[in-house]
DNA sequence: CCTTTGATCATCT
DNA sequence: GATGATCAAAGGT
């Protein structure tokens, strides 16, 4: 429905949303692995997110953060786990999302081979760094951009037309500051995220 | 189903 | 020196 360029042209909170079922594809000499999104965080710049890790100011992590929209933020978690995000507007606004969760859509073998604890498919790429273990995201790939049609990751151009009823919201995971605005968004009735992270309404 | 705990280290204070 | 945008295994209910 929306340009992939224009999308990302946009604040991370109203990008969020959109990139609900995009599907995020790698090609890497295992094969080509894609995953449709299911379930994203908006993290934003403008003061107002002490959640973000932009808040601070820039540092040596989170320069690429302040990249133009695209941009693929790759940070390493609490030392073992690697987490994606994609860069939005403004440039160097020091917005993004984080990409949670998503279902495998293609190349369930290599996700497979690469997610060895995973019991079902449905949590082959269900949690962060489970999704970035799936496609083969490293910090290796910090700062590359999704819009570069050389790169070996890209977005699905257009994103599709959901039911307004389809997309949830509710509180981020994981977080310590601002633990109550409601800046994660998933697609309901989706077995790739988790039952218990999906608060009653 | 749920809760607890260990793993493991870059980053920032 | 403490924290953290996490995960998986283990044990309890």
């Amino acid at each position: 429905m929306v340009d992939l360029a224009e999308l990302l042209s946009r604040r991370a909170l109203d990008v969020a949303p959109q990139l609900l079922g995009v599907v995020f594809a790698h090609r890497s000499p295992e094969g080509v692995v894609a995953v449709r999104i299911t379930e994203v965080e908006a993290y934003s710049g403008d003061g107002s997110d002490p959640a973000a890790h932009t808040h601070r100011g820039p540092t040596p992590r989170n320069k690429v953060m302040f990249g133009p929209p695209g941009t693929l933020y790759v940070y390493f978690s609490y030392g073992m786990h690697w987490c994606a995000n994609v860069v939005c507007s403004p440039h160097g606004s020091g917005e993004a999302v984080l990409l949670r969760a998503g279902e495998v859509v293609d190349g369930i073998e290599v996700a497979r081979r690469r997610r060895p604890a995973a019991r079902r498919d449905v949590d082959l790429a269900r949690g962060p760094a489970r999704l970035t273990r799936a496609l083969a995201i490293t910090g290796a790939d910090n700062g590359r951009n999704l819009l570069d049609p050389r790169c070996t990751m890209h977005l699905s151009p257009r994103a599709p037309v959901l039911e307004k009823s389809q997309v949830r919201t509710g509180p981020r995971v994981g977080i310590s500051k601002a633990v109550d605005l409601p800046w994660r968004f998933w697609l309901d009735v989706e077995p790739t995220v988790s039952e218990s992270r999906k608060p009653r309404v």
